[in-house]
DNA sequence: TATGAATGAGACTTCATTCAT
DNA sequence: GATGAATGAAGTCTCATTCAT
């Protein structure tokens, strides 16, 4: 930790210094076996310090989310795309950032790890995370998709696809890299791979070239 | 717990009955946040008992998922069968059944939870469960993708797929019910989609008939 | 502490044990400033084993008082005496055992103390305080008064009497031992003035000589 | 806090101010269950600040109680006021005004309270307590009494009277109150009939007029 | 085998006090 | 003088584990 400064910015600093060794030291272990003193020690305070910020363990672990869960998906961007070209390419780049968001961004990635380990001690977490990344996500999807299928760019099967269906292999990209780090996908290519494999689907000719 | 049978044959399912509470609260609350007594109550004895049969309670936790996570698939069944057939109806089969093992089967579906959960403070779970599910699932897919691409009847481009991808939403699923149970997705039918979309992009011509 | 006795003896004997030490720890300290540890070491046994036994320090503290706190008083017993001899008579001897009974008493005497340091924090005593202690008392003392102005016995002015100044001494005297134990004041002396006090208040004809 | 003044002026008030604010949260939750922050907040400064004007919290509650506990009784007044009446009025003066002294101040009711709490921890204030109160107080009745012996005012029996039969109902409401507020006693009637009743003792033909 | 009383290490949290600004 | 960030000691409570019975 940089100890350089006045003492004013580093107050000013501290909040996010604590918040980043909270996501460090709850990432590497869980909420429960995760010591309040484990990232004060991180922070190079004491104990007593954490509690200037934070008003108890739970209270700092949702701030912790609060503060670096920002899914930067704005769904009214493709939909607005959506008039200006094809739904394919609205689709690709929706899955192509939102792969930048779920999987690529450590904060998001390691978020959803804490989503499946804490859930059901963290009501809350569950809601905010359904309401504000979940549920619009799923409803841009299958908001392409039907513009897809009425523009008659898609086939008329892929109507009753499950947005959902489109959406999980990065969900299970992400969970398989929390397993087992050791376990190394290509993930790139494998958005690609992923991107390629819904055309085949819904485009009416199998691929789109 | 069925209070059956005389107390010689109790004694003998103690180990067991223990094994089953132990699943159920630790689904319930994590590893960390549960205590050997919860485990106790709800066998019925006191956390003294527990000790008799485990040596701790990592010991207990290990256990548990070793006797209730017991993969029912076989590799080598798939991969005969695909002398006797299609490609596509091997793929077709595992992936129906893996669908049984690993999102339909209660403890299956509930150890990839503590996996994602605890695999960082239990190394050995992340090995077991990589020698013994991971690579040999990954390694039939890739094997059937292969030789339906030998024998003419995938595309060429077939070859070149992560057989991770064609895995991914079952994980993605398993996960996603995890984060929120309330989040419902209609799971068969989400199955049958999926293997849907997987003909259209190996077959040659799209969906096979 | 005594160390003897089986284990099952031993274990009988705790809860009493811990009891009588918060007794004497809270009454050196106050509630606060008595901690569980103080408590343990008295009786020979660790923080831990407090718990064992009692749920929190509140609760410890509550049960202490319920406990230790008996008021032998029973006020039936001397409104049923009033049949059978003078008012004087039976408000005398209800002098003498409320004496006994709160000042006399080490458990009551202290009980009274801790109402005072922390009724405030203990809503709970000084309810039962109340029901079980003070107004039973105080209508008691007021029924004797009744009656021996009804009879003839005693002054009409006396019924207007608040039968909380005939009290009131021995509460006075309950605090100032508190306050200042070495502030000595001759108890038992102190009861019989207070009693021939009232009897010169009273009687028709002064002292009752 | 009356927010007037220059800032110099209200500098000039602030140990005063602390003082109050002290007064009002230790009656509020006793010595050891205040924090010192809570009588900063309600003095509208910062912890640090206290300590600026005490050097510690221990110092400040004894200031407090040196300060506000300003026993406002002269015995010299009354003794020297014997020499110009009756003996019983000169009692009857007496016992009126530390009624006022110790039951109607506020300052003083809330620091018997203190006294009986703490005083075990604090053997400081049970030292001024009874040089300072106590022992003059008793010492003047005592003497009152002891010249209305002499003078043949009062009955020869009084002269062995404990004079603390004489202030204990005082302490005993005072103490009454604190226990329970709700358990309302009609006090300046209650002082009233104290001293009524001392006169049928202490006259000689039972209430003098 | 089973018990459950007891332990002791460690967790969260509070708070009187200090000190650089 | 005043601040308030920081500390460190202490307090309440939990819990995995042991062991005499």
């Amino acid at each position: 930790m940089a100890l350089t400064g006045t003492r004013a910015e580093r107050k000013q600093a501290r909040p996010r210094e604590i918040l980043q060794a909270a996501f460090e030291e709850f990432s590497l272990r869980g909420y429960a076996a995760t010591s309040v003193e484990h990232i004060a020690d991180r922070v190079g305070v004491t104990k007593g310090t954490i509690y200037v910020y934070f008003s108890s363990k739970e209270n700092l672990f949702e701030s912790m989310v609060s503060e670096l869960a920002q899914p930067s998906i704005d769904s009214s961007f493709y939909l607005s795309a959506l008039y200006r070209g094809a739904a394919i390419d609205t689709l690709t780049a929706f899955l192509r950032d939102l792969y930048k968001a779920m999987v690529q961004d450590r904060y998001m990635s390691e978020i959803s790890r804490f989503l499946v380990a804490e859930a059901n001690s963290f009501g809350d977490l569950r809601r905010k995370y359904r309401e504000a990344f979940a549920l619009p996500v799923l409803a841009t999807v299958q908001a392409i998709v039907e513009h897809g299928c009425e523009t008659g760019e898609f086939r008329g099967e892929a109507a009753d696809l499950d947005p959902f269906l489109l959406i999980s292999p990065l969900l299970g990209l992400n969970v398989a890299r929390h397993i087992d780090p050791e376990f190394k996908v290509a993930t790139e290519q494998f958005v690609e791979q992923h991107i390629l494999f819904i055309r085949y689907f819904l485009e009416k000719r199998g691929t789109g070239r």
